[in-house]
RNA sequence: GGGGAUGUGGCGAAACUGGCAGACGCGCUAGAUUUAGGAUCUAGUUCCUUACGGAGUGCAGGUUCGAUUCCUGUCAUCCCCA
């Protein structure tokens, strides 16, 4: 085998790895441990993605870099295949999902296999597999059967919640109601957005101008019966435990201001009967703060109860439950119209800053509790039913979003705080007259008893008053929702929960959950699982002997929800510690020998959702006993988007004055728009046998600095877009593997730059890498000889001195490189290596070993090649990482740079060990630096040791 | 609009804790060798300048003997959220 070939090397050692079960993890780690998780991907009918194996050969660098190093390594992939892509793939082409799913995670596991990663295949898990899918469920029934304390912060189960008396002496049922009204899955009704075009309700991100995003679908917005999951309850600690982790900061701080804690005040607006106002207030005085407020006020939040004195109107969400008791017969037909328009529109369209705030007035007013004046409540659509209460108290004065209505429907703004010398003179007089909106800190004023005090000062006060009376208490609230968990759809994990019915088949309301032992729960076949437009799932057409139940007399209905995709990545990394456990969902002693992640390589995109979810699961389970640390992920490390090939571009005006040479060369420009359809660039594209394809680099030329193209005086730009299927620049696994071979492949995406830099494909690269390997394949082996022999330079000579220095220097580098996942620089030290030692016709097999070593966790099929050439007789992952001898990685003289004025003016050659007087000495006797320091006076001298000498002169 | 990240040759990038800017790779130039198909080897390659030399890490300042690195301001690009 005389040239490297890695169409005939890889596959051959991929068998060999799998035959000899070589990254087979131990069930219990031997010795230290290290969990390397990547983020299973999702297995869509397009194949594996450039970007897919960016994290995952950094994952696979380390954990075989890690077995080198003696520990036990867990480094498991698996498939999260339940959800909306697979299933409408599923209805287009007209294949039972679990088919087309099946075939799709066959296609990435050849994918995976082809790139040569040391994942333990046994541990191989998809959500949609039966068993995998019974311990979701599982965890279903432990959300179900837990409660939230929230003065121990813990959740335990719902036997040991304490029942009120009052509820006890309300019977049975009452009792259960009031369990079923604390677990952390529950039900609830919710609006959602309901798209009958698609048959599902939809995210708030798949909704655009009141639109689904596919196909264009009218979307409603519809109280539905949801399953929920109280992750609000965990908000606190999940905002906390932050602190604990290894994750970069801008990922932390993504999920905290998700959770988005805000401290303030509810305060209650009465708004009953004008007269009853007086009893209204005794009665709070004397009972204080009920926890539900009563039908006669109307509840609001806010964090800034400093400006209660400036509240100068209501609003109310369209979809408040308190609107028709505030609507007057006279307004009645307006505000029905408004809600009605409001409910098209999506909330991220009514947050939407640029459009024009509206609204309607109820025609009734409320009483504000400090002025104890009445000001009008309206009915807005700036205003969230989810967010708070459902109802501000509007201080315009105060808050951008208050001030903007107020201007619009001629609202009075009363200021109520100085901003003092913040502000300029006159910005200060405007704030005070109520002409610009002033949202900072400063001085109470217009509000009786908190004048003069500062903001901070003021919102104590104002708090404890209103608590005092019963109409306010200071309160906590969080932008984080609860976890809207059901989904109309076929593909996911169905609900273990039965309806029970009554004699006429109505839910009776009682909900029972399945008995452990019952699941797994499969799902149904069914013939016709489409959507049908209507909001009732596609389970409900499942035949009765799945749907029905019977038990202890009883008629019971299935859950036709099924679960979000979410659910399964919840947990995956736990099942793969014991994936094949048929009595639990894993084993605890394994659990705690292998938890926590080490590391968890992923993309950023996934940076809240699926990382707060896994996060709150897990708290869960750890609350419950199940699992022994309070968080999953202990290191987190988010890979960049890879980019498409650079594109040229040019000014629409230089390709008009260039047009006529351009278009002889057979260029074409194609002009790209911005949004109000302006040219604001040509691309250019070159026609090659009729084709139009990008313009390629050897097109171009730089002179002076620029780039221009060949033959014309057009300057050029380049760019580079995300991969996409519209851009034609979507670049596949499998044909990098095909032109190049899986180890440039691998070695190109970490050579490319820093792992967690966004970074654009260039092909020219690749071939670079593939040189390196070239290389390194011909330093070792003789590739003019039939068979593999090695080259004739390779032999049991002595090495010299040089060449150790070379080799102990990389291994110290390449090892330091590794252990701060840079592994970009770990392989040019490896080709400064191969660069020195083709140099050299005399190469000593034991100095070539360690370096094929290094090599081995970046390009492991060529390792393995090169391994069993000189003389390896078992697999090279076996061998230890090689360590370096400290007398090898310093020089015995090195090169100081001689400055004056902090200029480089020369360079003297000392020992490493040289002291300060010696470099001085040294640097003073240069023949370039002594007659720049004759005739000048030395004002200072800078040395440090080893790097350099300064001196600072004076004419 | 809010939050985050990043700006270094023609391109991807490197630079320990403030100490020779541009390692390594691509591309390009010249030469050698060979034409077995992105071949191999050697030398050069930040810009300006014939040279001496000068300038240079988005831009403008600051701290320092010395700044890609620290500070202030500013511009641009990308990502996330709204």
């Amino acid at each position: 085998m005389p040239r490297y070939s890695p169409a005939d090397i890889e596959p051959k050692w991929q068998q060999y790895w799998e035959q000899h079960q070589c990254f087979k993890t131990p069930e219990l780690p031997t010795g230290k441990k290290k969990y390397v998780l990547d983020m299973f991907p999702y297995p869509s009918g397009k194949g594996l993605h450039v970007g897919h194996p960016e994290g995952y050969t950094a994952t696979d660098i380390l954990a075989r870099y890690w077995r080198a190093n003696g520990y036990s390594v867990l480094h498991p992939m698996g498939f999260d295949a339940f959800g909306l892509p697979a299933e409408e793939y599923a209805i287009q082409t007209n294949t039972p999902p679990r088919q087309s799913t099946e075939r799709d995670i066959a296609n990435f596991t050849r994918q995976l296999k082809m790139l040569g990663f040391s994942y333990d295949w046994d541990r191989c898990l998809a959500t949609t597999d039966v068993e995998y899918f019974k311990w979701t469920q599982w965890i279903f029934l432990l959300l179900f059967d837990t409660w939230f304390d929230t003065e121990k912060q813990l959740g335990r189960p719902i036997s040991e919640l304490p029942i009120p008396p009052e509820v006890q002496g309300l019977g049975e049922a009452a009792v259960a109601r009031y369990r079923d009204e604390h677990r952390l899955a529950y039900q609830s009704e919710e609006l959602v957005n309901w798209c009958s075009g698609l048959g599902t309700v939809l995210a708030n991100e798949e909704v655009i101008n009141g639109r689904s995003e596919r196909g264009n679908h009218p979307v409603t917005r519809i109280p539905l019966r949801q399953w929920m999951l109280r992750i609000t309850a965990y908000a606190d600690r999940l905002a906390n435990d932050l602190d604990g982790v290894d994750w970069a900061e801008g990922i932390k701080n993504q999920q905290r201001v998700w959770i988005g804690r805000s401290t303030g005040a509810e305060v209650d607006f009465y708004v009953g009967e004008p007269t009853q106002f007086n009893a209204w207030q005794a009665d709070r005085r004397q009972l204080g703060w009920p926890q539900k407020p009563d039908s006669n006020c109307l509840r609001v939040f806010t964090t800034r109860p400093d400006t209660l004195f400036g509240a100068t109107y209501m609003v109310v969400a369209p979809e408040h439950p308190l609107i028709d008791q505030l609507t007057t017969a006279a307004q009645a037909h307006a505000v029905a119209t408004y809600r009605q328009s409001a409910a098209s529109k999506s909330d991220r369209d009514r947050q939407d800053d640029k459009k024009s705030k509206t609204g309607v007035f109820t025609g009734s007013f409320a009483i504000n509790p400090a002025t104890l004046q009445p000001i009008p409540i309206w009915v807005a659509d700036y205003v969230l039913i989810g967010y708070g209460t459902g109802a501000i108290m509007a201080v315009p004065a105060h808050d951008d979003r208050d001030y903007e209505f107020a201007q619009q429907y001629q609202l009075p703004i009363v200021a109520v705080l100085d901003p003092g010398e913040q502000l300029v003179p006159e910005e200060r007089a405007s704030v005070l007259n109520g002409s610009i909106c002033y949202t900072g800190p400063g001085l109470a004023i217009n509000s009786q008893y908190l004048d003069g005090l500062t903001t901070a000062v003021a919102k104590a006060t104002i708090t404890a008053r209103l608590a005092e009376q019963g109409v306010g208490r200071e309160s906590v609230n969080y932008k984080l929702r609860d976890w809207l968990f059901s989904r109309q759809r076929f593909w996911g994990e169905p609900f273990p929960i039965l309806h029970e019915l009554d004699d006429d088949g109505q839910p009776t309301g009682v909900v029972v959950p399945l008995e452990p032992s019952e699941l797994p729960l499969d799902l149904p076949h069914l013939e016709d699982y489409k959507p049908h437009g209507r909001p009732e799932p596609p389970l409900g057409k499942a035949p009765a002997d799945w749907l029905y139940v019977e038990r202890n007399g009883r008629r019971y209905k299935r859950e036709t929800n099924t679960m979000p995709q979410w659910a399964g990545s919840c947990w995956y990394y736990l099942r793969y510690i014991d994936n094949k456990n048929p009595a639990q969902a894993w084993d605890m002693a394994k659990e705690s020998a292998w938890m926590p992640v080490d590391l968890y390589v992923g993309g950023a995109e996934h940076a809240v959702l699926h990382l707060l979810y896994a996060r709150f699961w897990h708290k869960v389970l750890f609350d419950r006993g199940y699992v022994s640390t309070s968080e999953p992920f202990q290191k987190l490390v988010n890979q960049g988007m890879i980019l498409g090939e650079a594109t040229y571009y040019c000014g629409p005006e230089e390709f008009e004055q260039h047009r006529a040479s351009v278009e002889a060369l057979g260029i074409r420009g194609v002009p790209v728009t911005d949004e109000e359809n302006r040219v604001t660039e040509i691309g250019l594209q070159k026609i090659v046998d009729g084709e139009p394809i990008a313009l390629p680099e050897s097109d171009t030329l730089k002179q002076k600095g620029q780039v221009f193209l060949v033959g014309t005086e057009l300057p050029l730009r380049s760019r580079s877009d995300k991969m996409s299927k519209s851009r034609g620049n979507v670049i596949t696994p499998d044909s990098i593997v095909e032109q190049f071979g899986a180890d440039s492949l691998r070695l190109y995406e970490m050579f490319m730059g820093p792992l967690q830099a966004t970074k654009p494909w260039n092909m020219a690269g690749v071939v670079g890498v593939r040189n390196f390997l070239d290389r390194t394949w011909r330093m070792i082996i003789d590739d003019r000889a039939d068979g593999l022999t090695l080259a004739a330079s390779v032999g049991d000579y002595e090495p010299t001195e040089q060449q150790r220095r070379v080799l102990h220097k990389t291994i110290k580098a390449v090892t330091e490189d590794i252990d701060d996942m840079g592994f970009n620089t770990a392989i040019s030290r490896m080709m400064e290596f191969v660069n020195s030692y083709t140099k050299d016709a005399q190469r000593p097999r034991t100095m070539l070993r360690p370096l094929v070593i290094m090599l081995a966790p970046f390009a492991p099929h060529i390792a393995e090649e090169l391994w069993q050439a000189l003389g390896g007789t078992e697999s090279v992952s076996f061998q230890s990482w090689p360590t370096y001898d400290p007398q090898w990685v310093v020089d015995d003289v090195i090169e100081v740079p001689v400055q004056i004025q902090g200029k480089l003016r020369g360079k003297i050659f000392v020992s490493p060990a040289a002291t300060a007087a010696e470099m001085l000495a040294a640097a003073k006797a240069d023949e370039k630096i002594a007659p720049l320091l004759a005739g000048v006076q030395i004002v200072k001298e800078v040395v440090v040791p080893g790097r350099l000498v300064n001196f600072v002169v004076k004419p």
